[in-house]
DNA sequence: TATATTCATGTAAGCGTTTACATTATTTAA
DNA sequence: TTAAATAATGTAAACGCTTACATGAATATA
């Protein structure tokens, strides 16, 4: 492989010059440019990564751990930040990982090889202070998705969920509504408990009392719908309606009403979170919180980006919080349609 | 952050042997040692992945690209990709593509900075010559996953799609059918092509002509399999079975014969492929292949980092490829269960 | 025309490692 | 004991690039 020199001694040129014509820095008459131009095509040279990140002392290279739990979303959100940050000539490198434990070695390792110039951390169920304080510790810039509200230094993005539960609740309620259950996420997942309590919160609005039995807890797949929901409508005296944390649960909830002998949404009506492609399809669709996982990647990228670049000193101290804007998307499952 | 020199000083010994105790290369006495060890504790050092790079030539990284359309399996083969090579120190670098000419590109920009030490490149529907001779080009291990058999030094990693499509269909004739259509994917994708000459296969093995109306096109999504479905139903003379290319069209296909006013498997059995994890608890449940992408990953990691490390020239001419087994789900949709 | 100013290019050090080779210390053999 | 063999460590060049600084060329100013 060619490198620098090579271009070099074909232009006729300085090692210097011909970096200054690959980064476009400094000035360069047309003439001699034009003759770098042509070695760099001739020998078909590209810099070498390597000798770049370790002269300049700055990577373009940005790592991203996400939990295994989250690989349902997980494709989405690369993608955006993919397609954001490629434009500016950052690649992404990624670590997967079991647990929170691992989660933290992942990052570790991303920092002390100096091979991420930045970090992006998928980490919806941790509450390790350790992951919260490495961009303090390591001072690198960090974006965490899908966590709670933090110490200063901390820069995360995260769904508005909250709002958005309490919306979909007050929907079930406008309906006719009063016995309205929950099925939870995974315990400790932070979707999962803003969802939950924008839920509580609708039910206090309206004066309605909140019925233990009507709590359950799943942890996001459809399996866990299923059965759980099963359970709903066993009871004695069950809901008419079910709010699941997520898309999953919901459609393994309206298999188990089915199953139960019932109709959704004449006998139950069920409505989710995060308008997974299957929803639309499945039958009744399902009414749920549309989650934008693609923009969601495009804002991560860009917030970590723009962290990367200014000067990071004076922005390590101020936390900040991007919320995403999401959408209700009525479909059939939740019976707005119902002639009553 | 530390380097090698303030660990050799803090020991007070050479860089060369703070080096050779890093990697476990040469002899150092074992006092030495643990001076060493001792102050790259106390500095906390841990090596810099681009001088090493740098200086080594062999870089620890390996390069994915995946097409857009490749993504619903993409997080799992990732996964089973990284499980096995962070064993070994290797990191991950991903690429996403929107076409082939971006897949390409994206390639190339891997191999010319010299990122990466090898190259996973997922190209179901690629038929673009430079994409396969990428690895002689550059000299680079390059796995190939879901491709035809090409030309030599190309190392592929494919399903068992012929096979088991056949035996799925034999299934279906097996129970009485022989008005079978089949749904096929993305017109150009592998997988799918494969998936349909198992069919055809089968049909012809079983004295069945093969009806034209019986093959329709979708596109691997969900609705792209109700669409065609639909169609299939309004047949005047319909078909008692349908086999499409993938799980997700396949239920699709279950959601439009049910509003066709039909029952499945009664009037229509239905068979998939993949066992995506919504093909359980859909109604009825899915009869389908399963597809073990986790592992599938990890051999995809386990052939790369093979190629990687025997002496690569000796290895360049020879064409390898791996053919992953797959198994039979049985269950509802295709009526085996049903009392006849 | 002489001088100051600006522009274009070159020189060379340094980024943090690894490793061939040289040197010194230790052990073994005679 | 001493020479030979082996083990342990050090020296310094190289990997491919960027950039501060030095230098030389071109242009503007007086």
């Amino acid at each position: 492989m060619a490198t620098i020199i090579d271009v070099a001694k074909l232009a006729g040129v300085s090692t210097a010059t011909v970096s200054r014509v690959v980064n476009n820095t400094g000035k360069v008459r047309s003439a001699t440019r034009k003759r770098v131009m042509n070695a760099i095509k001739e020998l078909n040279f590209s810099p070498n990564v390597s000798a770049q990140t370790l002269q300049s002392k700055q990577s373009k290279t940005i790592g991203m751990v996400f939990p295994d739990a989250s690989s349902l979303y997980f494709s989405e959100i690369i993608r955006g930040i993919c397609n954001y940050v490629n434009q500016f000539g950052f690649q992404i490198m990624i670590g997967s990982a079991h647990d929170e434990e691992e989660e933290l070695k992942t990052a570790v390792r991303f920092l002390n090889g100096h091979t991420v110039g930045g970090l992006v951390i998928m980490a919806p169920s941790s509450k390790n202070e350790e992951l919260f304080a490495l961009p303090i510790n390591h001072s690198t810039p960090v974006v965490f998705i899908s966590v709670p509200p933090v110490k200063a230094g901390t820069t995360s993005i995260v769904l508005d969920n909250f709002k958005m539960s309490i919306e979909m609740t007050k929907h079930l309620i406008k309906l006719g509504h009063r016995d309205i259950a929950f099925i939870n996420g995974s315990p400790h997942n932070y979707d999962s408990k803003r969802r939950y309590a924008g839920y509580l919160k609708a039910l206090q609005e309206n004066g309605i009392e909140v019925n233990s039995d009507f709590t359950v807890d799943g942890n996001f797949t459809e399996d866990s719908g299923y059965r759980t929901c099963l359970k709903l409508c066993e009871l004695t005296s069950r809901p008419t309606a079910i709010f699941a944390a997520n898309d999953a649960m919901a459609i393994g909830a309206i298999e188990a009403v089915k199953d139960s002998g019932l109709r959704v949404p004449e006998d139950i009506a069920i409505v989710g979170f995060d308008d997974i492609s299957t929803s639309q399809y499945i039958t009744p669709a399902l009414t749920t919180v549309r989650v934008p996982l693609f923009n969601l990647g495009q804002v991560v990228g860009k917030t970590l980006l723009q962290k990367i670049d200014t000067n990071y000193e004076k922005n390590i101290a101020v936390a900040e919080r991007i919320v995403i804007p999401l959408k209700i998307i009525i479909r059939e499952s939740c019976g707005s349609q119902l002639k009553r």
